[in-house]
DNA sequence: TATCAGGTTGACTATTTAGTCATTCTAAAT
DNA sequence: ATTTAGAATGACTAAATAGTCAACCTGATA
């Protein structure tokens, strides 16, 4: 019954489908159940609903990244364990995968907002780091290799999304894993 | 001085930096230096337009991907033959690339251009069942390989673009193409 | 019951923009 | 020099849309 909370649903499914200007604002509020007005009470502006979206985005993303990553002894289960948090995260929050996906680099999206959000892989690069330091992992340039590993996880997420029988597969999951390890394994 | 280039290249420049919905006809126009009724005598639409270029720049790497690819004898310089072809035609035409990558998927790319678009990979995914059946690639599902090989040939793409001055760097093609090979090899 | 604060409403406006079309230009042919 | 076909022009229109605001609820308090 949250009018906020209603609005911020409506505007991920409505960007997701038609993209943010295909999407006016009346269409959002009537999707939501509320007046025009209603939405311009909650957020200044189209813009500004669009960034507390990707905040919001970030934020989920973010805390459930490093869950249980302590518990890992190796370092090839603990980089499983963000793998694995990653995808199960994107099968969970489909449309904010995808709306992720969609914006990370709009315009729309202010240059304040997307500093914030370029904090979501932390964890990834620091146990990147410690990879290249332990000698476990190719000894390349950190850039290039978190772009590639989060390219893999990308496209293995899209698959995964693509393919929801997978979703209890350890067999493939373990399979799949292995693209991603092989790739950066010394 | 051929009007309909000029109107394909600003169309090009300003989707790319503005998006879609955000360029006007009018700036394109302008961009272009022609007036605006002279986009509508070459363009029955903007949607027309957009589709033009998606099916341009489709043909033209379809058209660079098998370059020199019978000339290679092993199957490992076959794939890095096509890594190759792949990262030249992006750095060689890199607004043709960014175009791509963001209305790929876009709503305004009408279904029927989409599914032309499609058999952009096909020597790619030829090559890839190839592989599979001499045993020398993973043997796992077609579909999920090329998910993942597309995946890591965009992001290292990306980062390539990102870095310039890696364009004629052997040493870290060979580095980054063994991302990629020992993703899928074996 | 009367008052009041603050959330909610939706008709309305000011602006933007895709696409039109009557007119003007251009250059080749007679 | 005149005609003419078709390309080019840009002022214009009809439609869409972000954001406004005066009026209207609603339910708590006196």
């Amino acid at each position: 019954m949250d009018k906020r909370e209603q609005i911020l649903k409506a505007a991920l499914t409505l960007f997701n489908r038609y993209g943010f200007d295909n999407t006016p604002t009346a269409r959002i509020s009537k999707e939501a159940g509320v007046a025009t007005g209603t939405l311009f009470n909650y957020f200044n502006s189209k813009e500004e609903l669009i960034n507390v979206l990707y905040l919001n985005c970030k934020d989920s993303l973010t805390r459930r990244l490093s869950d249980g990553l302590d518990q890992e002894k190796t370092y090839r289960s603990k980089l499983k364990r963000i793998y694995i948090n990653y995808l199960r995260w994107s099968l969970e929050y489909t449309d904010e995968f995808l709306f992720f996906q969609q914006f990370c680099n709009a315009s729309c999206i202010g240059e304040t907002t997307r500093k914030e959000g370029l904090s979501k892989f932390n964890s990834i690069l620091e146990l990147i780091t410690e990879g290249i330091e332990k000698e476990i992992i190719k000894n390349v340039n950190l850039d290039y290799i978190s772009t590639v590993l989060v390219g893999i996880l990308n496209s293995s997420t899209y698959y995964y999304i693509a393919n929801p029988n997978l979703a209890g597969d350890e067999e493939f999951l373990e399979m799949s894993f292995d693209f991603l390890w092989d790739s950066i394994k010394k």
